[in-house]
DNA sequence: GAAGATTTGTACGTATGTATA
DNA sequence: ATATACATACGTACAAATCTT
């Protein structure tokens, strides 16, 4: 399936999708490199803005993670750890801040958990690392 | 604090600083709409790539929402009903994917709630509506 | 270390499409 | 219909990070 630029789904989507089915599919595995940014412009004739903005729909996804001067890659999901929520507590998700991102270390599109104790205490996990649970 | 073009950190990120802390102080109100692109184009003399991106950051944290044709807001976050997380359920943050964004109507920069139940079954809860509670 | 190639990041300009008022 | 405002999409140029030679 190519791309046609008069679809009223703008191209950057239609290429997203693409990528996304390959990645879905298990074509692209984990830790895999997608296609520069040059190539994907040059096979699907599209401007270098609409593959930029196909790959950042994607890490905004969390599917995608890219690095400066190197290309871009599956996400590797990081296993998750289980921890216990305590009783009384209660959690929310939110993405994390600029800030809070960087010091945690965090790809673009994980968001956070905010945990909050019975005792007013607050925690911030990092939300591709987590699971809560709550015993049976 | 006006943008410094030669700054190491980019225009963008800059500008984004300056409207997240226009937003944090109260000087922008949940509801209230930011200045066009146009106006931050002018008064800060910046491209509008710049702008549209310090935007778009903000939008990715979940603390601006945009509508087409009409302006950028700040995002009033609706009020947070509380579940209780059944015993024996566990329950993870991630990012929604596109269809799952439109079909629940999140804002962008929101995430989802997955919850497994002890049967097996799988929920997926708005991140800014719910505040998964443990009673005590 | 130095040099060069590759790749992504930032930033600007321009044009056109589309939604809202 | 007009005006405003954001969305998409092309182009160009240079900066900065990474890797290889």
């Amino acid at each position: 399936m190519a791309i046609d630029p008069r679809s009223h789904t703008p191209v950057y989507v239609q290429l997203a999708d693409l990528l996304r089915r390959r990645i879905e599919s298990g074509e692209l595995t984990p830790g895999s490199a997608l296609p520069s940014e040059a190539r994907l412009t040059q096979e699907h004739g599209v401007g270098r803005e609409a593959v930029r903005m196909a790959i950042a729909l994607l890490r905004s996804e969390g599917l995608v993670v890219t690095v400066r001067g190197h290309g871009s890659y599956v996400r590797e999901a990081p296993p998750r750890r289980r921890v216990e929520l305590a009783p009384g507590a209660t959690v929310a998700a939110r993405m994390p801040s600029g800030t809070e991102r960087r010091a945690m270390q965090l790809d673009e599109g994980v968001p956070v958990l905010e945990v909050r104790g019975p005792d007013g205490g607050v925690e911030v996990l990092p939300g591709d690392e987590v699971e809560l649970t709550r015993p049976a």
